[in-house]
RNA sequence: GGAGAGGUGGCCGAGUGGUUAAAGGCAGCAGACUGUAAAUCUGCCCGCGCAAGCGUACGCUGGUUCGAAUCCAGCCCUCUCCA
């Protein structure tokens, strides 16, 4: 690892979010003599990001710390258009009022992270519909086009996946990278943007962008990936028994995404630790050493730093409190908890109105096989009608799903 | 426009008239072991039903047949080559 000087790119370095620059030289010299503005761009496809995208989240959080000024894009002109890259097969086209819906949604995260406002290095929002739904078409083959060759275009790899599994790509998808590029001119231009970072799976809209601007404004711009985060065991980080781990409250309760890092890996402690807290890295280090049972505490300490992050200290903290009261034996106030309208109700449909099971056949089976208990028992009649009148009662299906039930 | 190949469960992928709710793999869930970890082993994995069974399902729509994912016709979509 080259030692860079700007407190930027070191801060980014020892905390492991760099995978590959364009020039991380001239990066560092321009980063330790003025303030960097730069610029990640999130596309609106869902009403809410998820975890995949939290790396991203925490870079911009990062160059603020370090004195510089983030730049969040919303993609409500390139999500029309669709990104290809590391997808097999295209996306179904978003209306223009789902991608403002989600636009909507996903924005509330970022205040959470940055401090927004008109100071030097206050986070701005921008989003690409401002001008890329203004552009005309020839206007933009003649001025951006002749700067593409498909040669070229033909080696990226999100292009190069699809014509290598036979898939269809539309021109629609092939168009994107030049919009992103167009993205870059336009920050380049409007807010004096120097950098786009991005996952590795940027890496080719991000040069591309890079080498329009040098083409026609002459200008000097950078661009930086971060790794691609998977689990120790390889697999794609962000998936929990509920599916996707979104960021938003309201898709994912803070005690759902407490416990999505309390079941990190142990291989996965430190570096998460580094990339999704801001602990210093001296005490990360002491944390990450911990071995055996132990490590457990590294654990908690992570899932409390990152809920805090994103849910403020105080839900973390009910998070934590539910989590320990719950796992040894008895309930917290977090835990899920549905109310039926009478005395009692079924166990199978208590565990489908959970959640925790998609079908009464998939909760009948789950009985069979000893994975619930109400109140600490195991129960073995799926029959078995719960009485409701006068406590709540705790329900849970195998060691990590826990809920309430009340009348 | 022409010729060829193809569209199967969340994904990959077998299956070319009945024994097929559809092999196998991946992903997922649960059990055992543990530390709310990993690895490993075991079970489950369309819906309803205690069950027998019923209902849905192999791009779409019709047809042949006692019986179709499998055969036929039309349509839609994708890929490759040609024009």
């Amino acid at each position: 690892m080259s030692s860079y000087n700007s407190s930027l790119l070191r801060l980014l370095d020892e905390r492991g979010y760099i995978h590959q620059a364009t020039d991380a030289t001239a990066l560092d010299a321009l980063a330790g003599k003025q303030v960097v503005t730069a610029y990640i761009g999130f596309d609106a496809t869902a009403p809410s990001l998820h975890v995949g995208s939290l790396v991203q989240i925490m870079m911009l959080r990062r160059l603020q710390q370090a004195g510089h000024r983030p730049l969040v894009l919303m993609g409500g002109g390139t999500t029309k258009v669709g990104d290809p890259s590391g997808k097999d097969e295209s996306r179904k086209l978003l209306t223009e009022d789902d991608i403002n819906a989600n636009i909507a949604g996903i924005r509330k995260v970022f205040e959470r992270f940055l401090t927004f406002g008109d100071g030097p290095s206050d986070a701005v929002l921008l989003n690409n519909a401002e001008w890329l739904d203004q552009l005309n078409y020839v206007e933009l083959l003649r001025d951006v086009g002749r700067h593409f060759t498909i040669n070229r275009m033909l080696t990226f790899d999100s292009v190069k996946m699809r014509l290598d599994r036979e898939q269809p790509l539309t021109f629609l998808e092939f168009n994107y990278m030049i919009l992103q590029a167009y993205d870059f001119l336009e920050l380049a231009r409007r807010a004096d943007c120097r950098l786009q970072m991005g996952g590795s799976d940027q890496w080719g809209n991000i040069v591309n962008g890079i080498e329009l601007n040098r083409r026609m404004d002459g200008t000097e711009v950078y661009g930086l990936t971060t790794p691609l985060i998977t689990t120790a065991d390889g697999g794609k980080m962000g998936k929990t028994a509920q599916g996707a781990v979104w960021l938003n409250a309201d898709q994912l309760s803070p005690y759902d995404y407490w416990q999505f890092w309390r079941n990190t890996q142990d291989a996965d402690v430190g570096r998460f630790l580094k990339l999704f807290t801001d602990l210093p890295l001296e005490q990360i280090g002491k944390l990450e050493a911990l071995s055996g049972a132990e490590i457990n505490d590294a654990k908690i300490v992570l899932a409390t730093e990152a809920t805090a992050l994103l849910h403020g200290r105080d839900a973390a903290l009910d998070a934590k409190a539910t989590a320990k009261a719950t796992f040894a034996g008895g309930a917290g106030e977090d835990l899920p908890t549905i109310s039926f309208g009478g005395e009692e109700t079924g166990v199978t449909e208590a565990l489908v109105a959970l959640g925790f099971c998609t079908s009464k056949g998939e909760a009948k089976r789950k009985i069979s096989e000893g994975a619930v208990r109400l109140g600490g028992e195991i129960v073995r009649d799926h029959d078995f009608a719960i009485g409701l009148s006068k406590n709540p009662v705790k329900i849970s299906l195998g060691k990590k799903k826990h809920g309430m039930l009340i009348s």
